[in-house]
DNA sequence: AATGAAACACTTCCTCC
DNA sequence: GGAGGAAGTGTTTCATT
C-alpha cells in the first residue's frame, strides 16, 4: 500500500508540515514532482487526515492536564451514546477511551487550573451516571507528540 | 496578550492549517492583512508551535493504543533521567505524564499490534528499574483530538 | 510507471496608503 | 485596517527514462 518513500515523507510532515514540497523532497532524497504526487496521494486516500496547528497549551494559558479513570455500571447502548455525545461536546477533553479491564473510560482533560477542572468535573458527572470516578493531575509532561513513527530505510544509500 | 480575534485564529488553525489566509480572515469576520499579521505574532510569540501533518493511525497500521502506569521506587534524578531518555528514544511512546498520587507516570503507547506491544513493554522494562507496571488497552477511541478549544465571542455581531 | 523540467496560477509576504 | 505588488510555492503539463 504505502512504500519506503511515502513513510519517510510521512515521518517529514509529522515534524512540520509547513516545509515546501521541494524542502521534502531533498530530505527524503528524492525530488519535486514525485514528492509532490505522492502527498497528494496519500491526502486522498485519507492517510494524511488533516494538517493542523499545535499550540504551546502554556502561552495559551491551559497548562493544567488531568488524566480520569470512569468506571460506570450501566452498559447499555443508550447510555454509550450519551456518554459519547457529552465527551465529544466537552473541549476540554482531549481525549477519550474505552478500555479493557478493570477501567472502563480513560479521558485526557486539558483546563485552565485546578478551579475549571473542578467545573469541567462537576459538569461531567451531572450529564452521565458513573459509577465510580478517579482523577489524576499531571505533573509534569515528559513527552507529548502526535507523531506515528513509520520504519523506512534511511534516507541515504 | 491575546486577544478575541486572535483566539477565533487559533480555533481556525487547529482544525485546519492548510485555509489560505483569505478564508481564515473570512472565517473570523476579518480580512486579509490583520489576519496575516497576527498569525504571524502568533508564531513569532510561539503560541503556534508548530504546525504538522496528522496521520489515520489505522491506514497506517498502527491501531492499537495502550495505556502504561508505572510505579517507581527510586525517585532519584538518576533515574529520571535515565527514564525521560528512554520514553523520548521510544517513538511508540506518543504522551508521557508523571502523576500525582497513586501512580508515579502514566503513558501512551501506539503499536501495530498487541505482539508490537509486547516487544515494546519488554524493551521498556530492560532499560529501565520499574517498581510495577500496569497495561491497559483502549478498545475503542471516542475522541482524539489535539485542539485546545479557545472560547472566543462568536464571529457574527 | 516514475521522474525531471518548465509554465502557470495562487498564496504568502511585504510595503505603502 | 485596506490595497497592491514582488517573490516564492503549489499545481499542472509536457518531455524523458
Amino acid at each position: 500500500m504505502i512504500d519506503d518513500l511515502d513513510r519517510r515523507i510521512l515521518n517529514v510532515l509529522q515534524q512540520d508540515a509547513t516545509l515546501p514540497v521541494e524542502r521534502v523532497a531533498a530530505l527524503v532524497n528524492s525530488s519535486k514532482s514525485p514528492v509532490w504526487a505522492r502527498i497528494r496521494k496519500l491526502r486522498e486516500a485519507g492517510i494524511i487526515d488533516r494538517q493542523v496547528a499545535i499550540l504551546d497549551a502554556g502561552k495559551v494559558d491551559r497548562d493544567e492536564v488531568f488524566f480520569v479513570t470512569i468506571k460506570t455500571s450501566s452498559h447499555s447502548k443508550d447510555w454509550l451514546d450519551r456518554f459519547a455525545a457529552a465527551i465529544a461536546a466537552m473541549g476540554e477533553v482531549q481525549e477519550a477511551h474505552r478500555l479493557a479491564g478493570e477501567i472502563d473510560y480513560l479521558l485526557k482533560v486539558r483546563v485552565r487550573d485546578t478551579r475549571a477542572f473542578d467545573t469541567f468535573y462537576k459538569r461531567l458527572v451531572a450529564e452521565v451516571d458513573l459509577f465510580s470516578v478517579t482523577s489524576m493531575l499531571s505533573m509534569e509532561t515528559l513527552k507529548e507528540t502526535t507523531e506515528i513513527p513509520l520504519e523506512a530505510a534511511p534516507a541515504s544509500e
